[in-house]
This record gives structure tokens, C-alpha cells and sequence, in this order.
DNA sequence: CTGAAAGCGCTTACAG
DNA sequence: CTGAAAGCGCTTACAG
């Protein structure tokens, strides 16, 4: 296909001026550039991003691990870093790495060991210090969204504040009998996304002088809709004393705990309020009552990080770390009201 | 970082030896090799995927068209997409192409027009003349999965046939007023998904003999729950004979049908028959019957079929458009029964 | 402002 | 089976 050097030859320059013509780097005058640029667009010439790879040591190129796609959360964010990507004339390469996978060695130990990416954007998932150990060897800049990377930049909204904000609007309105459908593995892993939200709650219930919880009013289920609506019918079920509300782990949670209610014959929200977090873009069809997040906006913000972490090159910058948590807003809507007296 | 030279001096050998022994091409003596192996191994080296494309041609990177990644089809496709790429040692290139965005023309005249990727597989889209032109001209195979592009190899269900099943399994039931929520842009583009779906629809009605409707049974909404849910609102809220039977362009559609019979207090399946396509995990949490599909075992078909297509070159073999659709099956659930009398 | 030359890190004929 | 050399398509000092 067409090389630097028919571009030069058809415009009757070096390749060196070619290269400067079309890259804007360097000096070239108005009118030898505009010979490039036209000389270009006639055989249609686009520069081989690989060889100016290899001389450069930039690919343009940011890789994104993620473990699920299919999942709204994952999905908005993966949009949003597209977006932003491809506005910046950057590619993206996708490596999704479902937990407990095996496909994740693979891809820290091969994929991107390689230089084939300038950085790593790791959405929700923890890296253990090797796994960034290989990137750090090769200087490319790791940024967490979600998740935590020992000595990596970070970008999260705060957990936990946000299942004690949605507690609180419960608390508020007067509930006192208030369950929680956390996310797998709340309970076992404090720190990750379904743990802070555990614990949200719990400082919510203990503030406000409730019983932090026997286990009776901790659930855990998958976070999904068929995996809140399980443990819902769970929760819901039993004889005995209900509870008047719940805080869902997600959006998700919540449409299933609500489709459960339904199941149930139980009304929301008169005889149950529920509430959730993420800001799902079906809360508004279901009326669901939740602490909204923005997700694509988050992948917009951490491509914006990330190139500049790829710019800075070996500037001791301070990392964004040290910044504000992202937005959440509390969103209230039908599915929460009083307690029936 | 450690290049082969470095490999190549710690082993003992040149480098192209070296090349020959890391990439199993060519002979070397086993001796040699495993050497060669221990000295990369030893220092970390793994080659740079840029420098090795530059002069094989051949980039292991595939890129992936889509016009969506949060929603389910996409996003199982997508998953078994990369999961095979990954599979078979290739990277996986995301352009994001959202339905009239402005991102289209920049993703195929700027970033697929490069050597970066060998070749592209599109999903759900249906790609011009000139944007194909573009990736013949640089011999990059493609391969669509759902759309359609001139003179490029395709695979896909057969969605008119698939919903003409799901109006047969309704009309067997015995169901004769039956509508269908179509997706956008149905009647409009007689050759899209939903134009098909509408198709097979009116085919079995028409088969049936019965009126193959004037518009009063057919609605046309977003491909989403809650875009289905304002449809059905619309269909089912409407004073005078309801119909007893909707066929759902998709399930999610059908899910936000479901909800509109909920919210209106119509009995499903008692008082209303629903009927999705697609085999959406949820589908079993509503109880919904369905045509199932296969999104992610298509994904990874995908990627078997476009790797065979990179690796015969320029060889005219037949394409495997000649092959018969993908799968599709009937699941009978709690959505669908007998009309009451 | 422009050009000749070197070199990025590989692989692949071509000899031996 | 192995090595020396050329070359993939760019960009970037270095001169001028």
C-alpha cells in the first residue's frame, strides 16, 4: 500500500518532510505542507501506526481490563472510554477478564507485557502487585476506576458513602426496620465494591442506634436482577416480621427485590420501600428510588487522566488520587416512601 | 526494554536463530531452543508485537465493529468475541459505533484505514459500499454478524423465520388477535432486524389467514425494556378489543410489555400471551417464552470463521456466507397459554 | 525550512 | 541447523 516515500515522491519533498508535513511536528513551510497534505489525500496515504509505533515508543494504543461487559455499570463505562479514546485518536483494546477466570494470567503476563498499549485502564477489579510490577517495568501508567492497584491512580466514587446516604433517606422517612441485599462477598471482602456498600449501611443503622444487624437483615446475593429478585423472595418470604424497606446493593438488585414484592403481593411502596444504587438507565421506567453514579462520564474522566499520565512521561506529578471522590447523587422516586403506620 | 539482541547474546546465537527458536518457525535444534527459551525467559523478554507486524503484515489484532456494547446481544457477542480472540493469541480493537453518531466516518477513514488490525468483524451493522471499499482495498477481510455488507462474508440467524415461529407458537395456542411490538424502524427498513421480525410476523399471520393487519396491530418501539413498556402501555391501555397475544420484537421489549400488562392489571398469561426473541439471561426470571439465540457461541463462531479468512490469504475459497443460520430454538415458560375463552 | 542517514525491533530470504 | 544482511515504514537528530 502507499508508503511515506510515494507521498514524498509525488510531492517532490524527502520522506523527512513528508513525515514533518503530516504530523505537524517540526518546521515545514506553508506551501511545501499543503504539496504533502495533497499529494497525501490523492493515493490516500495514512501513516502505519505500527512503524511510527516502533520509532516513537507511543502506540496511541490503551488497553482496558474489565471484568464483565454485559453488566450496565461495565458497559456505560466501557462506552464512555471509547468515546474519549477514539475522540483523542486513540485506540482501545479490550481485555476482558472475568473473576476467576483464567483468562486473566494470560493477559497480564502476555497481552500486556507486550508494548502494544501506552497505559492500562482497570475498571472494577483490584490488581495484585505483580500484575502491576509488569507494567510498571515497562512504564506504562496504570489508572483504576473502581477498583485499587497497589501505587496506581485511582478513580472511585465513595462506596460506602453512598449505601449510607441511600440508609439515611430510609432512616429519614421514618423506617427503623431495614434490610440489606448486599452484593457476593460483602461480608468477606470489606474493601471491595459490595463490602463498602455493606458497611455504608452499617454505619448508617449503627448512627442511628439500630441493631447493626444480625445476620437476619444482611442478605447476599449475585449483583444482578434475577440475583436480588432470589434473594428478595428469601428475604421477603419468611414468616415473621418484615422489614418496611430495603437498601439494594444496585439498581439491578433492586428491580429484582422489586419484581420479588410483586411476586409476593407485597406493595411498594406501601408495605415496602426500596432503594438503590448506580442510577441505572431502567430506574426511571421501574420508579426506583436511588444514589445515581455516572459511569460513562467516569470512563470520559479516567481517559482524560490516563493521557495525562501518558504525557507526563517521568514528571514526579501528584498523582489524581489525591482527588475529590466522583459525583453521586441521591434520586428519589416512587419506590420509597413512609413507613405504613 | 529487553530486546531480542539482548536474548540472542545471553543465549549464544544471532538473532535471527533466536527469532526462529521463540516463534517456532524454521528449524533450530532443540538445544538451541530450549537455550534460547531460557535466556528469554530469564530476562523477561517478550517481542514487540509492532516490530514483528511491520514485517510480517499481520498485525494479531482483529477489530470489532458494534454499534452497541450495553446491550445484551451486543454484550454477549462481544464477550465471546474477545474471549476467543484471546483464545487464539489475537487482540481485540473496539470502535463503538452508536446508530447516527458522527463517530462512523472517522472509525472507517481514519482508524480502520491504517494497517492496525487484519481484519474486522461488524455486529449488527450494515456497512456501506465505500466503507467496505476501504478494507478490501487493504485486503483486510470482514465479516459481518447480523448486518450486511456488499460482497463480505456473513453469519446469521434468521430472524424472520425465528419470529414467525414465535407468531406460529401463539397461533397454535389458538391466539388470533395478536399484536406485535416491532423495533424501530421496522416497516421503514423492511431488511433490518426488525424489519425482519416484522416480516416473518406478517408472514404467519398472512398464513394463517388472518388480516395481516392493519397498523392497529403493529407498534414499532426502542429495542429496550422501557421502550417496549411505553409501546405496550400504548397497545394494551387503549379502550375497545385488546389484543390476547403480543409478539415482543425482542425480549427486552417483551419484559417492558410484561410490565405494562403488570402496571395495567392485565393477567399474564390469563388475560395476555407474550412472547420475546432473543434468549436474554432474564428471560427465565420473567417466565418469558422465547425464540432463543446464541450471542456469545456467535461471537466465538465469529472469530473462528475471520480467522480462517486471514489465514487463506488471497485464495478464493467459498465464503461462508453459503452456510445455513445460526441456531434458534423455541423455550416454552409461563408467559404464554391458551387464550381464555 | 529541508534532506540524507540512522535506527526503532523484529523476520525472512539467501548462503553456507 | 545457523548467521549476516536486508528491509518492513516510519521519525528524529544532525547538518546545512
Amino acid at each position: 500500500m502507499a508508503a511515506i516515500g510515494d507521498v514524498a515522491r509525488l510531492a517532490g519533498v524527502s520522506k523527512a518532510t513528508a513525515s514533518r508535513a503530516l504530523s505537524g511536528k517540526g518546521h515545514v513551510a506553508d506551501s511545501t505542507r499543503r504539496r504533502v497534505e495533497r499529494a497525501a489525500a490523492e493515493i490516500g496515504y495514512i501513516a502505519s501506526p505500527d512503524a511510527a509505533s516502533l520509532v516513537t515508543g507511543r502506540t496511541k494504543n490503551v488497553g482496558v481490563v474489565i471484568p464483565f461487559v454485559n453488566a450496565w455499570f461495565f458497559g456505560e463505562v466501557l462506552e464512555g472510554i471509547e468515546r474519549a479514546l477514539i475522540g483523542a485518536g486513540y485506540d482501545l483494546t479490550l481485555y476482558n477478564v472475568p473473576p476467576g477466570g483464567d483468562a486473566r494470567a494470560k493477559v497480564f503476563d502476555f497481552f500486556l507485557a507486550r508494548k502494544r498499549v501506552d497505559a492500562v485502564i482497570a475498571v472494577g477489579v483490584d490488581l495484585a502487585e505483580h500484575e502491576v510490577a509488569v507494567l510498571d517495568r515497562r512504564d506504562k501508567p496504570v489508572l483504576c476506576l473502581g477498583g485499587r492497584a497497589p501505587g496506581a491512580a485511582r478513580l472511585a466514587i465513595d462506596d460506602r458513602a453512598a449505601a449510607q446516604l441511600a440508609t439515611e433517606h430510609l432512616l429519614h422517612l421514618g423506617h427503623t426496620r431495614i434490610a440489606h441485599v448486599a452484593g457476593s462477598g460483602a461480608a468477606a471482602s470489606p474493601h471491595s465494591v459490595p463490602g463498602e456498600r455493606r458497611h455504608g449501611f452499617l454505619d448508617a443503622m449503627a448512627a442511628a442506634g439500630l441493631a447493626p444487624g444480625g445476620r437476619s437483615n444482611i442478605v447476599e446475593s449475585a449483583m444482578t436482577m434475577p440475583g436480588g429478585y432470589a434473594a428478595a423472595l428469601q428475604l421477603l418470604g419468611q414468616p415473621g416480621v418484615r422489614p418496611t424497606a430495603v437498601v439494594a446493593c444496585s439498581d439491578e438488585v433492586a428491580f429484582g427485590t422489586l419484581r420479588a414484592a410483586e411476586r409476593l403481593g407485597i406493595d411498594v411502596p406501601g408495605e415496602l420501600s426500596v432503594i438503590g444504587i448506580d442510577g441505572h438507565e431502567y430506574a426511571e421506567m421501574f420508579g426506583l428510588t436511588t444514589v445515581e453514579q455516572y459511569p460513562e462520564e467516569q470512563g470520559r474522566l479516567a481517559v482524560e487522566v490516563v493521557l495525562r499520565l501518558i504525557a507526563r512521561g517521568d514528571d514526579p506529578d501528584p498523582l489524581p488520587d489525591s482527588g475529590a471522590p466522583l459525583p453521586t447523587r441521591l434520586v428519589v422516586r416512587s419506590s420509597t416512601s413512609r413507613p405504613r403506620r
